[in-house]
DNA sequence: ATGTTATCCTACTAAAATAGTAGGATATAT
DNA sequence: ATATATCCTACTATTTTAGTAGGATAACAT
């Protein structure tokens, strides 16, 4: 399961998304609009802005700006940085791998079966983008 | 990510598998031949059991026994029991729902976009069972 | 120059989850 | 009766999660 980190920051993003290209969005009013506690919101968006997905600028008319286009950034990128590792297993993972301890990795057939979990898994978080996750009546006739 | 007890729960299940149709094997010998603590497997074996996977036998030749052939137990199953929901968020849970305060389930597009990946994660472990993760030298020609 | 506004940074804390241990109760075979 | 093995309840240490607190820093306006 997602943290609720990764939820915020999801969240953080649509919102970021639906003002792309525009002037930069205050901490707080995302803070407030989305419901997020903003003192905890603060750590996600540097978090974010540290991963070069965030631009910020600091005083007045300042606030946070997304960098790349929505459907340039991918959900999986997003959650590997806020959340962690995508794969059930850490001998699995692209990003976040170690290597386990008993087993041979030619051989496992846990490891064979979690591979092919991730590839599919994967497959999704992967192509699916930001500009996917907002909302309808921001894609109008 | 998986949790430890899970990776636990699947080397006994396949230990298990390997004597499927034999004899009970006892807690102790698994712990020794798969390298889990024992004390901790107690624990595994019992919320599996509990889960109607296997049966056990108390006294002299006691030990557990898998219940149904491993074809048939897949991995979904024994990661919910073990390691809880699958799906990345609550809202998209089949067997371990929860509604979000927030968003409108119809239009929220991160739920709908954590409903495709918990679909294409559930193939994969829905389809898989004990059996593919045997090693290959139990397979033989 | 000096507020004002906003992000940035370090440290702290409470609660929950994880990864176990300890020790006795219970059932079964010989 | 005794040895063997599971069953059950309770406890504990460590890590992760979900935040808070408070000041430092940068940018802008007057």
């Amino acid at each position: 399961m997602l943290s609720k980190k990764t939820q915020y920051a999801f969240k953080a993003l649509v919102h970021l998304a639906e003002n792309y290209g525009k002037d930069p969005v205050k901490i707080s009013s995302i803070s407030i609009q989305q419901k997020i506690p903003l003192k905890f919101l603060e750590h996600i968006l540097n978090d974010l802005k540290k991963a070069d997905m965030l631009e910020s600028k600091k005083g007045k008319g300042g606030g946070y700006t997304l960098k790349v286009s929505p459907k340039k950034l991918n959900l999986a990128t997003v959650i590997r940085i806020i959340n962690g590792p995508i794969a059930l297993l850490p001998c699995v993972s692209l990003n976040f791998y170690e290597k386990c301890m008993d087993c041979d990795e030619e051989t496992c057939g846990m490891r064979k079966m979690m591979l092919i979990a991730r590839d599919a898994t994967l497959k999704v978080l992967e192509r699916k983008t930001l500009a996917d996750m907002m909302c309808e009546h921001h894609e109008k006739i």
